[in-house]
DNA sequence: GTCTATAGAACGATAGAC
DNA sequence: GTCTATCGTTCTATAGAC
């Protein structure tokens, strides 16, 4: 097995400091040292800290669309159109299944996501590509012909709530990291819980307002 | 009308940055600047950054609790127990009541929220005091007597999805800070999708796993 | 209480040797 | 592709005059 190059070692300590202390929190020199490189190896291999960011971030976030992508289109291959506790699970499952809480990477994972999605500043959020945008509207659609009634903006709420419960219930366990919390039974408890009260939102009655 | 003292001009300034950028993407200078005051200000007035952001999110926080715990103190004089709905509304409402949708100074508090809970560091998130906790525990114990047969655990899951829901879902909006979004005919709108969501999940049938 | 001035340290980026 | 060395900037915190 060769080592990993240079380049992964800085993409594989970026993604542990980031998650860990945050994207202002992490100095360049942290990364580099803790990937027992070069400080100017970043300048080299990804051309400044913010871009080394989007790297980071897509290497991370890739697989969780893949895998939302195919659970729908194996849904939408069947002839019944999917039910709701089945659109949620396609959508909500590659969250679990990538960022296992079982495994410690898979809570740093959940916990790099939030922290860069929820920085206000447009040069972390901004690394997102067009695949983002596809999947989730490929979502909204099907959601919309599982759930009619529903005015495109309550549609668009819900959506919205069904990634914060994901997102935000892994980071408060990883934040006040009892290991109880962490162990894979724990994680599996947590994906039914997710499912059983997501389901349940999503498939509330319109509100009408 | 007497004009705001240093401090309070300070407090203003730095609630306002602290949302707009970040804790981290914040300086004092920055702070002291907008505030009209000196850059030696706050280390007077409130010993070092971290202080001052602690000042800043009690300040916005205190409110928002004391409206919870009053809802729930009416709730629970009244003879029949309360159901989901009323937990609910009693909840998440003040979280809407002083972060207005349509005010814009109520969109950057929700904003301020987000970003100080969600930030890594515990210099950061470690302002909070006793008093958050006992709220959070009021409601953990009203929504159990409301809720029988769901385990602790899973009750927990359920209160931590319902802080997520009402807390990201308006710093999206303001992230993508499109006027119509900022309506208060949006605000009032989002308040009522919010607490059909959160009614339907909360009143899910446990899991049991 | 509010200011000036500065100490003291850390940062991101890059030029240039190998 | 990886290193050393360093430039120029920015930061928080504080000492001390008023």
């Amino acid at each position: 097995m060769a080592p990993p190059d240079t380049r992964t070692q800085i993409l594989d300590a970026a993604e542990r400091l980031f998650a860990e202390r945050g994207y202002r929190g992490t100095s360049v020199r942290a990364i580099t040292d803790l990937a027992g490189a070069n400080l100017a190896a970043v300048g080299y291999h990804f051309g400044s800290k913010a871009e080394l960011l989007a790297a980071v971030a897509r290497r991370v976030i890739e697989p969780i669309n893949a895998a939302q992508c195919a659970g729908l289109d194996r849904l939408l291959a069947r002839t019944p159109d999917p039910a709701v506790t089945e659109l949620v699970e396609a959508f909500a499952g590659p969250l679990f299944d990538e960022m296992p809480a079982g495994d410690e990477g898979g809570a740093r994972t959940s916990r790099l996501i939030v922290t860069i999605l929820s920085d206000p500043a447009e040069e972390v959020r901004g690394w997102t590509g067009p695949a983002e945008d596809t999947v989730r509207e490929r979502y909204l659609a099907a959601f919309g012909r599982a759930l009619p009634g529903l005015s495109p903006e309550e549609l668009r709420f819900r959506m919205r709530g069904m990634l914060a419960v994901t997102a935000v219930d892994r980071v408060e366990v990883y934040q006040q990291h009892s290991p109880a919390c962490l162990s894979p039974a724990a994680g599996e408890a947590a994906r039914h819980w997710a499912i059983t009260f997501l389901t349940a939102a999503m498939s509330a009655p319109p509100t009408g307002t």
